[in-house]
This record gives structure tokens, sequence and C-alpha cells, in this order.
DNA sequence: TATTGTTATACTCTATAACTATA
DNA sequence: TATAGTTATAGAGTATAACAATA
């Protein structure tokens, strides 16, 4: 007796075997997540990718342009633009160390630090918000099905 | 005891609580899934999304392309483009019924569905190869998951 | 007035190749 | 010759608003 709303249903719409390919179920729930995040969070102008560049590079000062663009998944020709921005925008601070006049090494500035500081919690706390539909325990066995969907099953 | 490849922790990054970020971990998902799709079906000239706009149709031959734009969280303006590209490609047809002639109904043609035929099974086979990392019980779960996370649970 | 689909514009992100400056 | 990052261009996808035709 299913009376619970379908969003992906209605319509009398069928989908057949693709409900059971994982490509189109991650576009979905990216597509979903995405939506509530800019909902929950659209006020701070906090993007998605900028935040979590920020993120890394508090975690990792002084860590390489490059190193994090690889460990992000995100293409250098499109960190460099990410990057350019929260210079722009007086979060990041770029260094060219002398030992490898090739390389940027990346810090936050004292504001970057504040900006980060500031939305963390709601950032954080979105993950549970992006679920409405999974209890705790259904949540906490996605994240660690996704983590070794990943390859990421021990990083800290 | 881990030896195991850690493609998001290398060059000793460190990411922190974010690890534990439903959005982020969708992300970097989706990224690897796109990947190895482009990788195993890259020469058929096939498009997860256009891929799937076919699948639908042919499972429901005259739905609306409002209607099918909704259950696939595809918005109106880019369905234009993406039917718009299939019916130059000679495989949608496109059909204002006289009962409502601001709507358009949608079926595949001739070569449409020869189209969808000859991918299928190339298409849904692609899942399991998305996730090597999990096994079969667990790709399950992942599944079941995914589905629930989106509001399909009782979807066909 | 509301709805269906289209057009136009802008922005995010990915893909690729050509380029620079270093090594 | 290889590496790190940049620039430029293309494309997929999303967001939004304005619009025409129809209901």
């Amino acid at each position: 007796m299913n009376r619970q709303t379908r969003p992906q249903s209605c319509d009398g719409i069928v989908f057949g075997e693709i409900t059971s390919s994982v490509g189109f179920l991650l576009r979905l729930a990216q597509v979903r997540a995405f939506e509530e995040f800019y909902d929950v969070l659209g006020h701070h102008g906090l993007k998605p990718g900028e935040f979590t560049v920020l993120w890394v590079i508090r975690l990792n000062p002084g860590a390489r342009q490059g190193d994090i663009a690889r460990v992000l998944s995100v293409k250098p020709a499109h960190m460099t633009k990410l990057v350019q921005r929260s210079v722009d925008e007086g979060r990041v601070e770029r260094h060219v160390p002398e030992d490898d006049r090739r390389s940027v090494r990346l810090r936050l500035t004292a504001a970057g630090e504040r900006f980060v500081d500031d939305n963390k919690q709601d950032f954080l706390n979105f993950a549970p918000a992006g679920a409405p539909s999974l209890d705790e325990e259904e949540g906490r066995m996605l994240v660690k099905l996704l983590r070794k969907f990943n390859g990421m099953e021990d990083v800290v």
C-alpha cells in the first residue's frame, strides 16, 4: 500500500531496469543534493565546489594547487579559475616556493579562515538534511558505501 | 593494514569531516562514474543524459515532453535542447496532439528503437562495472539506498 | 490567468589542447 | 624532455526570466 510521494514516478511514467543503474541514480541524487544545498546555503553565497577547496586548503595549509586538484578530481584548468576567484575574494593566498618555481602553494587568509569557520557547521550539517528520506543508520551506510565506491575507505 | 590504493588521499592531503558529507561523496562518485562511462561507452557516441531520455521514451511512447523532463529532473529549457538533438539525429519524433496543442508528445523512430536496443546491454551492464570496489551485495545495498534517497523506493 | 514549451542569457563544471616557465 | 600551472575554447548541464501559443 504505497501512498508515499513518488517524485520520480508521477505522471504514470515507468523507468524499467534503469532504476538499478548506479550512474543514473547518482545523477538524480546529486541533482537533488545540489538543489537542497542551494536552498539551505545559497544565502551565504556559498558554492559547493568553492567551499570544498577552501576546506581542504584550511586542513592542508601550504599544499600544492595541483595536488589539491588531483585529490578532489578537479581538472587543473578549472582549479586555476576556482583559486583565482577565491584569491579575488580575498580568501586564499598563493605562494610560489623558491625550491620549485613552477608550483603554487595555497593557504587561507584570515578572512578565508573566518569564512570557513562561519559556514563550517551549515556545510557539514547539510549532509543529514540532504537525506530526510533516510534514517540515521541508512545515512551512515550510504556514506560508508559511497566512500568505498570512491576508494576512500581509509581516508582521513 | 591498509595497503590498498587510495586515490583520494595521495600526496598526504587530509579531508577531515568532509568525508562524511553526502553531497561531497556524491560529487566524487558521479565524476568517477562518468569517467568510467565515457571510457567504456564513449566509442558508441553515447551520452548518459541522452540515452536515459531515449530509454524513458521507449518505455513510455507518446509521453509528454514536460512529464519526462520532470521525472528525470531535467529542466524544461534543457529538455528542449536534448529532444531537438535526438530529433536531428533521427531517433525521436515529436507530435502535437489536437486535444492540447501546447503540449508535445514523444516517441522513438525505428532508428531510435534500434539505437536503444543496440546499446541497452552496455548501458545497463555499466552499473556493476562502475563499482568494482563494491561486492555484489554492497552494490545492491548502494542501489537500494540511492533509490530511497531519491524517493524512488517503489518506482517501477 | 495559468500552462506548455521555446528562446536567450549566464554560470558551474568538465575536456582538451596549446602555451609559459621552470626543472 | 618532462612537469606545473595557465589560457583558450568547446561542450554538458543547471538556473532564470521573458516570451508565444494555447487552454
